[in-house]
DNA sequence: TCCTGACTTTTTTAACAAAACTATCAATTT
DNA sequence: AAATTGATAGTTTTGTTAAAAAAGTCAGGA
């Protein structure tokens, strides 16, 4: 049977979409909680009824859309030929990510130094999930006797990624269009892929 | 004999260090050319008989500052032990830099997007340089049987910028403050020189 | 040629009213 | 009781305008 808490939890997963609609096509500023309500014909009340206020519904739709990113990530772990491949895989799952997401993402830009700490422990945990499937690929690499033993892997992997996200930042520096088209992601991609293989190669014996 | 040429370049040297003293300590939006006139005892009008206007007197500034970094790395092009060595060095030069004229810089950070032409082509050309410094570094570690041959060895040094430049970012935005201090200076170091050691053995045969 | 004081123009700041938006709540419907 | 709303209170953003500050010009003097 259906219950009032199921009926609220229908209701709360209608209210989500429309705001991830909204914020994904017009950014975190850009959307009134007007507009989530009226794309639902409800009134605005209603949704100070199921959330407490903007930027927890905010919150709560990051939480789904990490969700989402997070199982990609658990979905293959552990799956992978070789680091490689799993370096690859991580490369493209986060791109996409970031790509799909980008005026979603605005509110981060907004509000720069002081993000909420719900957010804060979302962007944590997504990093750590990633840096948990690399560090798990490193560690099988180094059992198959590929690699050498590697005394911090998670530091190694986390290095990585820094130095991947310097290779987006720079390029988008360097050319002054704030959103890459698809040759500059093209070329993104391929100095990521060309940087992942001297890295490995860097961790051969 | 000293002709009025001389003279006018005493002059604007002199105008030039009082403006480097005032953008480095005020950055570029809170010292005024009444400041940097009143620095000299001279009126800001004879500023304007030297400089057509701030932005290209900052620029002349930038030239200047701009040249001591070029020189400290002609300086020591060719000179290095080996390929670490090089690149120990770009770091820490790098970081010097931009250290000690943060806040000169934040001129940069104003403008972000639109820079001034002249701007951007100092930019290129310290970027340029450095990577000319290391490209020459790789070459030599090639010559030396040291790493494999490298088909596009400014596409690698441009990589490993990249790259370095990452792990500054990250680290920056990951503490919340916008000043590192000292030991988050050195964390910075010390990851940038993990770095370079890793994506040197990636180059070795 | 070098320099200045006085002047004009442009940009920044401050104050404040209007508008837009968030958030609340008593009242109403289901 | 749970779900919903219209009306409204409180807050933030936006627009307006006047004053202040700074950039930039110029006629004329040493």
């Amino acid at each position: 049977m259906i219950t009032a808490n199921d009926h609220q939890d229908v209701k709360k997963e209608k209210i989500l979409e429309a705001a991830h609609h909204r914020f994904l096509h017009f950014g975190y500023s850009k959307t009134t909680m007007n507009e989530i309500a009226g794309d639902l014909s409800m009134s605005k009340a209603l949704l100070y009824y199921y959330f407490p206020d903007k930027s927890q519904l905010y919150v709560a739709v990051m939480r789904k859309v990490a969700d989402g990113y997070l199982k990609s990530l658990t979905d293959r772990i552990n799956t992978f030929a070789d680091l490689k491949e799993a370096f690859i895989f991580q490369i493209d799952t986060q791109h996409e990510f970031i790509v799909t997401n980008y005026n979603f993402f605005d509110f981060f830009r907004l509000n720069e130094q002081n993000l909420p700490d719900a957010i804060w422990e979302i962007v944590t945990q997504v990093h750590e999930s990633e840096t948990h499937m690399l560090v798990s690929a490193i560690k099988t690499e180094v059992d198959r006797g590929k690699i050498k033993p590697v005394a911090n892997p998670t530091e190694i992997v986390e290095l990585l990624l820094d130095a991947l996200h310097g290779v987006r930042v720079k390029s988008v520096s360097h050319k002054k269009t704030m959103f890459p088209n698809k040759e500059h992601l093209e070329e993104i991609r391929s100095k990521r892929l060309l940087l992942a293989d001297i890295f490995i190669k860097g961790l051969m014996y």
